[in-house]
DNA sequence: GCCAACGTTGGC
DNA sequence: GCCAACGTTGGC
């Protein structure tokens, strides 16, 4: 059992979108770094809890918990000509990127800000934290995860 | 909209 | 395999 961060642009696929989908469940589509592939495909399991993260946005920050229901399958946005995510590079044959189907769990209480989160020192080390830091699947320790939630009621 | 920090591409 | 040029991410 891993946790893990996964940032979203509210205006690209928010929260609230996955909220009003069957059973509150999606996939998670259009992952476009090799990074951030080999943790869903070779890392993320089945019943991993997931930070949902808002970013690029007027509030970046997390705004609930998800969970994955099914294990890494091929992303066949990639092989649509007419989407956004196309990716002429990777083959139903030999699938490049893939995706995960997450279920919300639920919204927290309140939205914790990434302003909020950098004031932590038992925050640090997470790598959302990280100068840099651009991938959009993060791994997060249990005693990231069990310190953030109690920041949910602060 | 700016721009720093990355990741990717492709010529050589 | 190097690295410059380019594209993207995402906070601010």
């Amino acid at each position: 059992m891993q946790y893990w961060l996964m940032k979203s642009e509210p205006n690209v696929y928010s929260i609230d979108d996955l909220a009003q989908q069957n059973s509150k469940t999606d996939h998670w589509d259009g992952i476009r770094n090799y990074q951030a592939r080999n943790f869903i495909r070779d890392e993320m399991r089945k019943g991993d809890l997931a930070f949902f993260y808002h970013s690029n946005c007027p509030q970046p920050g997390i705004t609930g918990i998800v969970k994955i229901v099914r294990e890494a399958y091929p992303d066949f946005t990639a092989f649509d000509a007419k989407h956004k995510y196309y990716d002429p590079k990777s083959d139903p044959q030999q699938p490049r990127w893939f995706m995960v189907d997450v279920k919300l769990v639920r919204k927290l209480k309140r939205t914790i800000p990434l302003l909020e989160l950098k004031e932590h020192k038992k925050l640090q080390d997470m790598r959302l934290l990280q100068r840099g830091s651009r991938l959009s699947i993060l791994p997060v320790t249990t005693q990231q995860w069990d310190y953030i939630l109690k920041l949910e009621t602060k």
